[in-house]
RNA sequence: CGGGGCGUGGCGCAGUCCGGUUAGCGCACCUGCUUUGGGAGCAGGGGGCCGCAGGUUCGAAUCCUGCCGCCCCGACCA
C-alpha cells in the first residue's frame, strides 16, 4: 500500500488524507462535511475516550447526557456566546415530511413548522446551564462536576477528516463552583489532564498556555489551551479549558445560597477535546509508509504473522504467545488469513500503524527465534521465543517513549525565538513551527500580524518567564514572549 | 462565499474534444490449479439505468440546457 500513498514532501495534505483512508480510520460520507468513522478509527477513539474518561472520574467528575437540540432562545441568552456560534448553526424548523403532492419524493410539511426553531448543539453550555438552574440551590450542591460524551454540529465552510468536520464527537465538561478560585483551579486541573493525556498517551508534546482575548472561547473570561505542533510546522489546538466566570450563571440566573444564607451567582468552567485528537496523532507521528500509533492507544499493539502461512507448529507457538501477551494486558492479533502472503500483510499492518510485528517462520523456529519488527524505526531482528513476552512488553514502552521523544525534538527544533519582524517572517516561511516573540498586548496588533503573516498567537505559555522586550511589529514595550504559529 | 477539479461495476481510472458495433482497463471479488521468508502467477467467472432531469439526433457516456452532489485550494473556525 505504501506505493499508493502520497509522500509528505510531495503533498502534505494529500498524504494526510491518504493515511486516514488507507489505514481504514474514516471516509467521507454521503453528507457534505461529515465523515464515517470506520471500525479501526473508532477503536482508536474508544481508547482515547476510555482513558480520558478514567482520568475525569479520578478527579471527581461524573457523566451525564443532555439533549441534542437547543431552543433558539437559549442560545441568545449569553451575548458573546451566540455571536461566536451563530454563523455555524444547523437549525431545525419543521418536524414532519409529507409526500410531494406534485411528484414522487417527500417535501417538508409546511403545517409542521416549529413554533420555536431548534438548534443542533454546537456546544452545550446553554442547555446545560438552563438545567443547572434547577439543580443548584445551595452551597451543598456545589461543586457540580459533570462531563458528557456527545456529538456536536458546527456548519464549517471547509472540512477535513478528523481535523474539522461538520459533525464531530467530543467530550464537554461543564462545572459549577461556589468561588472564583475553585473554578479557576478546575480549569487548570483539566488543562493538566489534557496535557498529561497528550504527552503520556498520545506521545504528542504540547504547550500549555492561555489564549489572547481575541482567540478566547465565545462567552469565556479565560481560555486555556494545549497546543501541539504538526510535522508540516503548523500548530494544532488540541484541547481547551475555559474559565467562564459568572457569565452563564448570570445569563441563566443560576444562584446558590451560601452558608451565610446569601444569594450568590455560581462560577463556571467548560472544557473539551474532540475527534480532532486523532488528526493530531496522525499528523504528529505518521510517515510515508502510513500511520504510526503510540502503543498506549493502538487498538492492536502486536500483530503476529505466520511465515509463509499458518501451520500446526506455527499456530502452537502463536497461540501460546497470544495467551501470554494478553495476560500482560497487551492486545494482539494473529493473522491467519491464508489468502494473503506475508509481504502483503507486512505492508498492510505498517499502513495501519501497529507498533510491533512478530513474524513466526519455520526457519527461525528451528533456531528457537522469531522475527520482531517495530513500526516506529522499521528495525527488524530476531529474538528467542522464550524471551518474547518480556521483550515485547519492554519494547512497547520504548516505542511509546521514542515517538514522544521524536516529536519533542521536532518541536524543539521548530520553536524559534525572534526579535525582529524580518526574522519573524523569515522563520515562518522557512522552518515554520512556533515562533516565540514579543507582542504589545493589543488585539489590533495581533490582527495586523495575522493579516501580514497568517500567523496567529497560539497562546501565552503558562511557564513563560517575564522578560522585557519590544513588540516585533510596533516596537512598543512588552513583558513576555508569546507563541505565534500558522495553525490548523 | 470566491477559485479549481471531479461525478462511468466496491475502489482507482480511460473513453467525452471529433456522437456510431456488445462501454473498456487496473485493483478488489468468486472458482480452480500452481506458488509461498516483503505487496504471487496462470486460466475461467460475476458485477454498469455512464450523477439527475430535459432537449437535439436514425442513434448520446460523448453535443446543448438546467439542476444536484462531492473533493481540493483560499477566507472563517475545535
Amino acid at each position: 500500500m505504501s506505493k499508493e500513498i502520497t509522500s509528505r514532501s510531495e503533498d502534505y495534505s494529500k498524504w494526510y488524507n491518504d493515511i486516514v483512508k488507507k489505514a481504514g480510520l474514516a471516509e467521507h460520507s454521503a453528507v457534505r462535511g461529515c465523515m464515517v468513522i470506520k471500525p479501526y478509527g473508532f477503536a482508536l477513539w474508544e481508547n482515547i475516550r476510555d482513558q480520558l474518561d478514567k482520568m475525569f472520574k479520578e478527579t471527581g467528575h461524573v457523566n451525564a447526557y443532555f439533549p441534542l437540540f437547543i431552543p433558539k432562545s437559549f442560545l441568545s441568552k449569553e451575548a458573546e456566546h451566540v455571536e461566536g456560534f451563530a454563523k455555524e448553526c444547523a437549525v431545525v424548523t419543521h418536524h414532519r415530511l409529507m409526500k410531494d403532492p406534485n411528484g414522487t419524493g417527500v417535501v417538508v410539511d409546511p403545517s409542521a413548522k416549529l413554533e420555536e426553531e431548534l438548534i443542533v448543539r454546537p456546544t452545550s453550555e446553554t442547555i446545560i446551564w438552563n438545567t443547572y438552574k434547577d439543580w443548584i440551590k445551595s452551597y451543598r450542591d456545589l461543586p457540580l462536576l459533570i462531563n458528557q460524551w456527545a456529538n456536536v454540529v458546527r456548519w464549517e465552510m471547509r472540512t477535513r477528516l478528523f481535523m474539522r468536520t461538520s459533525e464531530f464527537l467530543w467530550q464537554e465538561g461543564h462545572t459549577a463552583h461556589a468561588t472564583k478560585d475553585e473554578a479557576v483551579e478546575e480549569t487548570l486541573t483539566i488543562l493538566d489532564i489534557y496535557a498529561k493525556f497528550a504527552e503520556e498517551y498520545m506521545a504528542v508534546p504540547v504547550v500549555k498556555g492561555i489564549k489572547t482575548p481575541n482567540e478566547r472561547f465565545a462567552g469565556a473570561e479565560d481560555t486555556y489551551t494545549i497546543e501541539a505542533l504538526m510535522q508540516d510546522g503548523k500548530a494544532l489546538q488540541s484541547g481547551t479549558s475555559h474559565f467562564l466566570g459568572q457569565n452563564f450563571a448570570k445569563a441563566f440566573d443560576v444562584k446558590y445560597l451560601t452558608q451565610e444564607n446569601k444569594q450568590e451567582y455560581v462560577w463556571a468552567t467548560s472544557w473539551g477535546v474532540s475527534t480532532r485528537l486523532i488528526g493530531a496523532l496522525i499528523m504528529a507521528h505518521s510517515d510515508d509508509e502510513g500511520l504510526v500509533l503510540p502503543p498506549k492507544l493502538a487498538p492492536i499493539q502486536v500483530v503476529i504473522i505466520p511465515i509463509p502461512k499458518p501451520n500446526e507448529e506455527i499456530d502452537a507457538v502463536a497461540e501460546k504467545l497470544m495467551v501470554d501477551l494478553k495476560a500482560k494486558g497487551i492486545s494482539v492479533k494473529y493473522d491467519t488469513d491464508k489468502k494473503k502472503r506475508p509481504g502483503f500483510k507486512f505492508a498492510e499492518y505498517e499502513m495501519k500503524g501497529i507498533p510491533v510485528r512478530i513474524a513466526i517462520g519455520k526457519r527461525d523456529l528451528e533456531k528457537g527465534v522469531v522475527e520482531v519488527a517495530r513500526r516506529d524505526t522499521k528495525e527488524k531482528y530476531t529474538e528467542p521465543v522464550e524471551n518474547i513476552v518480556a521483550h515485547v512488553e519492554e519494547l512497547l514502552d520504548h516505542i511509546q517513549d521514542n515517538i514522544f521523544k521524536k516529536a519533542y525534538d521536532f518541536r524543539k527544533a521548530h520553536t524559534t525565538p525572534v526579535d525582529s519582524w524580518e526574522d519573524f517572517e523569515k522563520v515562518l516561511n522557512t522552518t515554520g513551527g512556533f515562533v516565540s516573540a514579543h507582542w504589545d498586548g493589543t488585539t489590533e496588533t495581533e490582527l495586523k500580524i495575522k493579516e501580514k503573516s497568517k500567523a496567529t498567537i497560539r497562546c501565552i505559555a503558562i511557564d513563560q518567564p517575564e522578560e522585557a522586550g519590544k513588540c516585533i511589529l510596533t516596537g512598543k514595550p512588552s513583558t513576555k514572549r508569546v507563541l505565534f504559529a500558522r495553525a490548523y
